[in-house]
DNA sequence: ATTTAAATTTAGACAAATCTAAAAATTTGT
DNA sequence: ACAAATTTTTAGATTTGTCTAAATTTAAAT
């Protein structure tokens, strides 16, 4: 497979193309940054390698293959986003772009021999779960902080936006995977959020609310 | 830069066209496996960007912008090749071709952290000079088993053929780098040795012996 | 000094991945 | 139900890197 085809099985997979569901071509280009003829092209190439079912005018979804591809290179690129930060001290906001390369080494057993330098890591730096070597994995129980009963409290264990820009706005704030959140109360009016994190208070906006998430105890 | 670009750069170096020396189209086709109207596309397009010179009929030369960006890539190929056997425990014949691929990763931060990881080495698996960050890099005092007077002695430093038959052939003699060598006499008919290593003797022909280096103390 | 052989370049073609502009199909609004 | 708006596909062009076959230049041999 070349790198292109990946970077299409991957987005496709992250839209939601791994069931029944139809994922538009308009779609893909929007994600991917390129134009919908581009998808169309790729589309049909992906059918008649069976990575995917493509419909026209309707959409693609993965097939059995494509997930199972899918799945191999957001384990590569999530494993080696854990290496960097692990063992490299690179920050959560520098690992992506480099894991969008490393994604495309092609090599089982150096994946298999960094997933065992890690020791087997669940999560990645972000939060997100690493498939296993054979394809499955486990989401994580979690929800968004903005869907939490109010008063509550959770840990903090992911974060749907991961741009440089919102994670460095955490390390700022100190909010961190793992640390304990507890919701005091919340602004009717902008949905903003009072919250106790390391013992201080901070008033978050709904829209920082809407990209953390936290696990109930 | 792309990675055939890279990949051009890289083999011209290898070749010795890092000084005044002209190599030719032929050359690089053969070493590359590839067809010597496709060098000579690319020697224009390198020639454009200022990575080497191109005299028509004549052959190529890197320029100093292009000696800088072989030496960084080979950095590159040789940190990630002793990251592979130091950290990951592959063997020194599977590592060429995975840092093939690694060596094109852009990310000066990563290849850097990965020096410091290994703390900054000198030499890769098959002593091979690792250039420093800023380019230079000794060629350690080594000679050639084949050119050694007999009778003498000296330590394994490297190999020249690095190919995985070579390479596992040494494995199964027990021959690796750091292993004093001695050579107690040479068979005029075949210019086979007879050395001594590890408390054994052992008979190896001159393809072996001219392809293994010892350094003289 | 010619002729012959070898090396090198040019011309034209092709596959991969992308784009723009135009055509076709689908969805939406009344 | 039908026109308008939107989405999607097709057709044709472009870039990168490669190839084959033919032409050109250089090197070697008589
Ligand atoms: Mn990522
Ligand atoms: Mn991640
Ligand atoms: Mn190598
Ligand atoms: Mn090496």
């Amino acid at each position: 497979m070349t790198r292109a085809e990946e970077n299409y099985i991957k987005t496709i997979f992250h839209l939601g193309g791994n069931q029944a569901q139809l994922i538009s071509t308009n779609a893909i280009a929007e994600q991917m940054e390129t134009k919908p003829s581009s998808v169309t092209d790729m589309a049909k190439k992906l059918a008649d390698k069976n990575l995917l079912n493509y419909i026209r005018y309707k959409g693609v979804s993965l097939t059995d293959l494509g997930i199972k591809t899918a799945l191999s290179i957001i384990r590569k690129h999530r494993l080696w986003e854990v290496f960097l930060v692990k063992k490299l001290d690179f920050t959560w906001d520098e690992v992506h772009e480099v894991a969008e390369q490393l994604e495309h080494i092609k090599s089982e057993k150096l994946i298999d021999k960094i997933d065992e330098l890690l020791d087997f890591p669940k999560y990645d730096p972000h939060g997100d779960p690493i498939p296993s070597k054979n394809g499955d994995f486990q989401e994580r129980d979690k929800q968004l902080l903005s869907e939490m009963p109010i008063p509550s409290s959770g840990v903090c264990v992911g974060v749907k936006d991961t741009s440089a820009a919102f994670l460095k706005f955490l390390d700022k704030h100190h909010i961190a995977l793992g640390h304990e959140i507890s919701i005091v109360e919340k602004e009717a009016f902008d949905d903003s959020l009072k919250i106790r994190i390391g013992g201080k208070e901070l008033q978050i906006s709904n829209q920082i609310a809407t990209n953390l998430y936290v696990k109930v105890e």
